[in-house]
DNA sequence: GATCAAGGCCAT
DNA sequence: ATGGCCTTGATC
């Protein structure tokens, strides 16, 4: 079996991305450019520090130069003259940093393209971006790729190259020479943070090795000057592995974390199978800088899934609502048959699972991500997922192309929010969550499409909605009316989006009169939080777009042709 | 001036 | 095509 990479397909089209219900083809998202600088959070765990590795003193450097070269201070350290160095915390910590490279488990020579790896897998990088190399893997596109085998094939080479998480970004497109670019800052908080994990290993070893010490003389105590601490930093110790193996993964196993949640294997494999992007990318900055990981997902998801699933939702989510604990008067048959399909058709498990899977895989072996960039590909995925919705409903399926892709560009934002509120008030999702690398990532920021500023509207509205008592079912049927909106300009036939509305509408206002009479007007209520909704989510666009200018948000996107679309 | 991550060169 | 070594140049 023969697998190609294509070339590059350029940006997403929501028309091409409705009209592959015809065809179920698979459209490539493509990529991102990012800063990575850009509002990074520095807020991990390990305290940053101004200690770069090359200010570590050692007087030796000059025996580490090939060349003439100075090798750098990440290979100084772990070096062959690292014994040599006089202070003691220097060799203990040569274990701590020597690396490997994790492509292929040779030894690491710098940081090349956005993490340390080793100068043939740099070289091989680069040819390939370069070049616009296109491969081809004569197996199954799952190829060991090790020092002695990195030569056979270089499709699964360079597929790996793109998870763990070189980027393609770092390769200049004008060849020029010399100078740092926009990673040099990350690339010192790595350092940092690399020495600091030394150190704290180093600590705890000592303080293990001295109560061992004790605890042979039949005493408990704790070493002087590490005493306060010691147990905090054997904690830290046990958190190490995880951090550390994200740069450094010679044989790119998922972390343990990653394989007891099922989430790096799925990936993994679906990477595997998919023709990536690898190549598609050359010139254009890859759709998801951490990896091919991202695209088969959501293609397999939109293509693959919503195209066998269009006749009966219901049966393929067992995780959806159970309507008697979620839905008020459904069991006395209150509910009208068309929110019970509403609600039985809704999976927030996948919406939570893609999440999840893609916040893991975009920084699984990732010393540091940007957290803008990472917020605008979940975005994104959740436009996906959402058009996917849309694409199998009720009333919108029926339309032409255009009349949804018109109804999309006009409520996707508001659908993007609305959906992050139902997260968070029915579904628990928390406002944050620890990456794989350690990095902080905030759940929240994706209600307010990235405007910090936004966050007292955001409670504002769910404080109201709370009140209102805002179930699942008000949910979707609110989620309905702003899709099928039969205000958007230029929709051919509006006659069948407004049916749909006031259906909906309809069955919306008799759910709450018989289901909420003890709630007054909430009706009425709910059609004024849609309005407050819709002027957070387009102040919420206005940023994105503004970012998108400013050359800040990853291109290439189908949250950005969104964005522009409405601009046109 | 030193650093070091880019790109380039060239023997293999 | 690969990969080890060299040159370059922005940043520290």
């Amino acid at each position: 079996m023969h697998d190609e990479t294509q070339s590059v397909p350029g940006s997403v089209a929501i028309s091409t991305v409705l009209q592959e219900q015809e065809n179920s083809s698979t459209p490539t998202l493509s990529v991102v450019t990012s800063d990575p600088d850009l509002e990074l959070n520095p807020d991990n765990d390990i305290a940053e520090i101004p200690v770069p590795f090359n200010d570590i003193p050692t007087t030796n450097t000059g025996t580490q130069t090939i060349g003439g070269l100075d090798m750098g201070a990440a290979y100084q350290i772990g070096g062959p003259t690292a014994a040599l160095a006089g202070a003691a915390d220097i060799t203990d910590t040569k274990d701590g940093i020597e690396e490997l490279c994790p492509v292929c488990g040779d030894k690491v020579s710098g940081y090349h393209y956005g993490l340390l790896t080793c100068e043939s897998c740099k070289g091989f990088f680069k040819r390939t971006v370069q070049n616009k190399k296109v491969y081809t893997c004569v197996a199954e596109r799952s190829c060991h790729i090790d020092k002695t085998q990195r030569k056979r094939c270089p499709f699964c080479r360079f597929q790996k190259c793109l998870e763990v998480g070189m980027k393609l970004e770092a390769v200049r497109a004008d060849r020029m020479r010399g100078g740092r670019n926009k990673f040099g800052p990350m690339y010192k908080r790595d350092r940092a943070r690399k020495l600091q994990i030394m150190r704290q290993r180093q600590l705890a070893a000592q303080t293990l090795r001295g109560a061992a010490q004790l605890s042979t003389d039949g005493m408990y105590a704790n070493q002087p000057g590490t005493s306060p601490f010691a147990n905090i930093h054997i904690k830290q110790e046990i958190q190490i592995p995880q951090v550390s193996s994200l740069t450094s993964s010679p044989d790119s196993s998922p972390s343990p974390i990653a394989v007891a949640l099922g989430q790096v294997n799925s990936q993994m494999q679906l990477s595997g199978t998919t023709a990536q992007p690898a190549l598609q990318i050359v010139g254009v900055p890859p759709g998801n800088g951490g990896g091919p990981a991202q695209n088969p997902t959501i293609e397999q998801k939109l293509w693959g899934a919503a195209n066998s699933t269009t006749t009966s939702p219901h049966s393929l989510s067992p995780k959806s609502f159970q309507f008697e604990t979620v839905v008020p008067g459904v069991a006395q048959g209150k509910v009208s048959p068309l929110i019970r399909d509403f609600v039985q058709a809704i999976d927030d498990r996948e919406w939570q699972n893609s999440l999840y899977t893609l916040l893991q895989s975009q920084t699984y072996n990732q010393c540091e991500v940007d957290l803008f960039e990472l917020m605008c590909k979940v975005l994104d995925q959740n436009l996906f997922s959402q058009v996917d919705w849309a694409r199998n409903s009720i009333f919108f399926k029926d339309l032409k192309v255009d009349d949804q892709m018109k109804l999309l560009q006009h409520s996707w934002s508001d659908m993007l929010v609305l959906d992050h509120i139902h997260q968070r008030m029915h579904n628990n999702l928390p406002d944050e969550t620890t990456l794989h690398n350690g990095q902080k990532f905030d759940l929240l920021s994706l209600g307010l499409l990235g405007v910090p500023t936004l966050i007292d509207h955001f409670n504002s509205i769910t404080a109201k909605l709370q009140e209102l008592k805002f179930d699942v079912s008000d949910y979707i049927c609110v989620k309905f009316m702003l899709l099928l909106n039969p205000e958007v300009r230029g929709i051919t036939n509006r006659k069948h989006v407004q049916e749909g509305f006031e259906q909906v509408q309809q069955a919306l206002l008799e759910y709450c009169v018989t289901c909420y009479p003890q709630i007054q007007d909430k009706f009425n209520k709910l059609q004024a939080i849609l309005q407050e909704i819709h002027s957070l989510a387009a102040r919420g666009e206005e940023h994105l777009y503004l970012k998108h200018c400013n050359g800040s948000a990853p291109t290439q996107t189908l949250l950005m042709e969104m964005l522009h679309a409405k601009r046109k």
